[in-house]
DNA sequence: GTAGGGTGAGAACAATCATTCTCACTGAGA
DNA sequence: TCTCAGTGAGAATGATTGTTCTCACCCTAC
């Protein structure tokens, strides 16, 4: 392939990806047909296929995609949102927050297509362990520093109260989740009331 | 619609219902065609279109049922595993620990199917949230019997965790959010350590 | 015995995709 | 100018599936 190709292709891709983030965290990957993808990174069909040979590559490709970006929004934001003192684990429920007002907001990309059993298959599968495994890593990474005396099991407990409070905002379609998980986190840092 | 003929509709569907929790459940509700469930109920497509007018409506009619026994269950195994004396609260986790090891688990149906978009509309939507909103009313209700003096927040910070860690579990595959959820639980129901 | 409403079994229909294929075109190199 | 590999646009294909329709059959009421 010639430079100038791929470097066509590479800007195809990236339109393709940007086009699947918005199409199927709108709509599920179900919802989105392959044309879709086409129509709204402006590629033809045969240069989507050239690029991800099937809508499972694309899948997963976006999955990849997303984990990345979502993990380098989630952790910036809680250092900005911790800047100020604030305790970073109980930072993680403002950060939430934010997303949640988020225009388009329709809970975790993750969760959802996990939830897609056509679509979905093992890779798939992986790739979401994978992201919430990393989650709660960050989040050991967090306690470790701001709470060094703190109980084991202290960040996967806020990573189950960041799940709970993604969904239930998600089914409840309004923040009203996260003021008690985040007052439930507070109390938990301080190991008292 | 003779005497007879009324009976016959009703353990008909009856047997629809029971089919459509094992499939809907098992493969998702896209997953699951209505050839599937008349093949699983032993009911001809006649009778069951005749029952549910569209698969929206038998997907509607899932639900709700799924609704009542799912609470049914919870509340009871709740109560069985507090009668010992145990924190209502924290034997919530107890009973999510039953239920993740039971065979079959695949995380929480209305959770789930909400993330299905092509498969769910508002009606489906409203029968989730309130689902959810029940399960929360009667962790509200144990909440004042157990602990009268405990913060508003209490009962919806648990309610977060249990979907948290039905949610995880389901990621996951084990059950290991478990035991930080109830361990965080344990803490917040104790108001310290 | 027999007419007729209701039923079962499954064929038929229509819509929706994922994926492949056709065909005309373009632009780079000879 | 000519050739041809690669491309865009979108038609064709094949599979799936929600829903309706056909037709032969059965039970019940007379």
């Amino acid at each position: 392939m010639s430079p100038a190709a791929t470097i066509s292709r590479e800007v195809g891709e990236r339109a393709i990806l940007a086009a699947a983030d918005d199409l199927f965290y709108a709509r599920g990957i179900a919802g989105v047909g392959m044309a879709d993808v086409r129509d709204a990174a402006g590629v033809s069909l045969r240069r989507l296929y050239a690029s991800y040979p099937s809508k499972r590559d694309l899948v997963a490709a976006w999955l990849d995609d997303r984990h990345v970006r979502w993990m380098r929004w989630f952790t910036t934001a809680v250092d900005r949102l911790s800047a100020d003192g604030r305790d970073p684990l109980v930072a993680t429920f403002d950060a939430i927050a934010e997303w949640v007002h988020s225009p388009g907001y329709r809970g975790c990309a993750f969760l959802n297509a996990i939830a897609e059993t056509t679509e979905i298959d093992d890779a798939h599968r992986a790739i979401v362990a994978n992201h919430k495994r990393d989650l709660v890593q960050h989040l050991v990474s967090l306690s470790a520093v701001a709470h060094p005396g703190a109980p084991e099991w202290l960040p996967s407990a806020i990573g189950v109260l960041i799940d709970g409070a993604i969904v239930q905002t998600a089914v409840f379609g309004n923040d009203s989740p996260i003021a008690p998980a985040r007052a439930a986190a507070a109390q938990l840092v301080n190991g008292r009331t």
